[in-house]
This record gives C-alpha cells, structure tokens and sequence, in this order.
DNA sequence: TTCGTTATCGAACATGATGTTTCGTTTCTT
DNA sequence: AAGAAACGAAACATCATGTTCGATAACGAA
C-alpha cells in the first residue's frame, strides 16, 4: 500500500466529495453538476477540492479506476481457463459475473454509464472493456479471421453486451441478472459461434 | 418551402460555419472546439454567429436534422413493406441503405458520431433510430414477447449496428459497405430470427 | 443605377464557472 | 501539549460564453 497513513481527514472528504457527485449526477446529470454543488453537498472547501483532485473528470475517475483491478483479475482467468480447456468451454461465465458486478455498484456505473453520465466516461469504459474483448476472440476463435473481420466482431460484442448492460442499469435493473443474461445470449450467441467456428461459448 | 427568399449572405455564412464546425471537430474534437475557433475559420463576426445559431450544438444539430427526414421516409417505406408482404421478407435492406447513406455524409457522421464527437449527439441519434428501430422489432415479431424482451431486443439491434457503423466511419471506411453489411448480418440475424421468430429479416 | 433594407463586422461589455492563492483555524499524530 | 498537516473562506485572476450597439457593406427591388 502506497496510502498506508493517510489522515482521517483525507479520506473522510474525498469519500464525501465522491458520494456528493454520483448523487448530484444522477439528479441533475454530469455536465449540469458544477463545482460548487459538489462543494456545497459534501461540506468541502473549495481549496480542499483541488487540493485532492483536479478536477471533476479526475474525482470520478479516481473511483472508477479502483474497479479495473477487479476486472483485470477476472478477464485472465477466464483467457487462462480457456487456453488449458481449449475448446471445451469454460467454468467461469465472464458476462454474467460482469453483470452481478455492476449490480453491486449500480449507482456508480448509472453515473458513469447512464444517461445523465457524460458519454465520455462511457467511451472510455468502451474502450477499456473492448481491449479484453479482443484477448478473448483471440483466445476463442478457432476460424481464420481477417483483420477487419477481427476487429468488427470484438466491436459488435463489446458494445452490443455494455449497451444492455447500461440499459439495464440505467432502468434500475428492471429483470434478474439471470433473466438478462439468458436473453442476451439467445441473441448473440449463434452468430458469434457461427463466426468464430466454437461449439461452446460461455456454457 | 419556408425559406424562399433568403438573402445570398445568410446561406453562404450558414455554410461556412458548418462546414468550419465539422472540420474543427474532426481535427480537435467536438470538446476543444471554441467557438471563436469556427469564428476565425469561418471568417464570420461574432454576433452573426449568434443571429444565426444560440450556441455550437444549435449550429451542428442544424445540419443534421435535414437528414432526419430522409431516414424517416425510408423507414415507412420497410414498414410499410413489411405489413403488406408480411413474414415473405421485404424488398428493401434498410442497414444497408443506411450504411450507403452514412457513407455520402461521412464527414459529418464521423465528426457526430466518431471519437471526436460529443457522446452527448451519439446518444441523440441513437434515441432517434431507437424510436424507429421499436416499430421494426414490432412489424416483424411473430413471437409474443414481454415487454422487456422487446426493450432488450430493439436496444439490441440499435446499438449494435449504430457500434459497428461507428467504427466503420471513425476508421474512414476500411471496408465495403457490402462486406461490412454481410458480416454484420451474419453476426446477428441468427439470434434475431430464433428469438423473433421469423424466416427471413432482410433478405 | 439608385435607394431603402438587411446582414455583417468588430469592439466593448456583462456573466458565470474554473482554478489559484493566502491566511487563519481546526484537527490529527506522536 | 506541540508541531505538522488538513481544512475553510474569501479574494483573485482567467477564460469562454453570450449580448449589445453603431458603423459599414452587400443585397434586392424599382
């Protein structure tokens, strides 16, 4: 740990200045939240706040980035689950432990994502999500593919799954986890085993 | 037509500041772009700017909403089709007459859609093909579906092919509009035909 | 070509949000 | 209890936005 010591005082403000956004995003929405909201919902000075963050992109980010580890971890076992089962599919469904994960934290990936979020986080989590995307149709496809061909499917999975995903969160997650991801799948899963040349996917 | 007599100036500053706009975009993104920067470009005043336009957003939506009425046409045109001829597939491909659409306009879809875009216009035009998308999901459906699965699948459909028209244009083109139509086709019209249950989608 | 009309320019101005600085005060740590 | 670190409040500089206004130039109709 790089923040062993870290002051009471520390923490206690930028988790305050933290809730006090996702709040005030999903109330009023990203680009209408101006500094002095936050302030003044967090009881925070104005000089503390940039004392901590630069700005309000950086104070969202900060919490986001946290959340990457979690996911970094999981996309590799799935790819090394899949490389030593080759072709016998695998033990661990990565959409829906995505999907269990983002229900745990919706308020902030509504913030992030939703429709009061600010479109550029969500292009950054798109392209994010997208890099692991492309290590899995690697990892999965047993079909020659072209580049072209490479480069669509890893685009059509990745922002066909995050729009439902996002869909979902922003309606407050109106199905089941199970429900959702059920159905999903009935919808992407034969065109993709059909490209990819797979007989199993994520049983 | 409304605008019948229009003084020469007025179209040619219209022009001029449209045309700046979009080419600022592409070059800064849509974020960096000052409005005093499509001002220097354009070689226009700062008070006609805003005689014309209330602000940037007012200026780049002005362009796209002519196109608005093309896409809609169409539309009734494949509806239309489809209720007459019903479940013996249609006459009109309505992606790809999309893809060939965006493919005229690619300057000013690339600056709406693409990486320097807003996010907040691509969530626009998404609402906008949303609406129609929902009609088509309605007019083909032959199975009975909750209304959730109909969400998801309009949602679906949307979002997917917006993603990979997106990709397409920010890339400038790499492929065909036929290769990348067939690809995507192949893509999602499984799914979409098991759970829609129907034979043919756009033959 | 002329004349009234209308669009444009440019500069000045008001506004509002951002980010910085300073200093006195509070609250941690030891 | 004492030194160190964080905090709040207010003042300040900066920058982009959007408005106002009078002078100039281009337009359309007669």
């Amino acid at each position: 740990m790089v923040e062993a010591k870290m002051d009471r005082r520390v923490q206690k403000t930028r988790q305050a200045l933290q809730n006090a956004l996702i709040a005030l995003i999903l109330e009023k929405g990203y680009d209408s939240v101006m500094v002095q909201d936050i302030l003044d919902r967090a009881n925070v000075g104005r000089s503390t706040f940039y004392a901590h963050y630069q700005d309000k992109e950086d104070l969202l980010m900060g919490r986001f980035e946290s959340l990457q580890k979690a996911f970094e971890a999981h996309f590799q076992i799935v790819i090394a689950d899949r490389e030593e089962n080759n072709e016998k599919g695998t033990t661990v469904n990565l959409p829906l432990f995505m999907l269990r994960y983002v229900e745990n934290e919706h308020q902030l990936f509504k913030a992030l994502l939703g429709k009061q979020g600010s479109g550029k986080h969500a292009g950054h989590i798109q392209q994010f999500l997208l890099k692991y995307t492309r290590d899995i149709v690697k990892a999965y496809a047993q079909a020659p593919l072209s580049p072209h061909q490479f480069e669509i499917i890893a685009q059509y999975m990745t922002s066909a799954f995050l729009s439902l995903l996002v869909w979902w969160v922003d309606r407050d997650m109106p199905c089941s986890v199970e429900e959702l991801n059920t159905f999903m799948m009935r919808l992407m899963e034969p065109g993709l085993k059909d490209v990819l040349e797979v007989s199993a996917l994520w049983s």
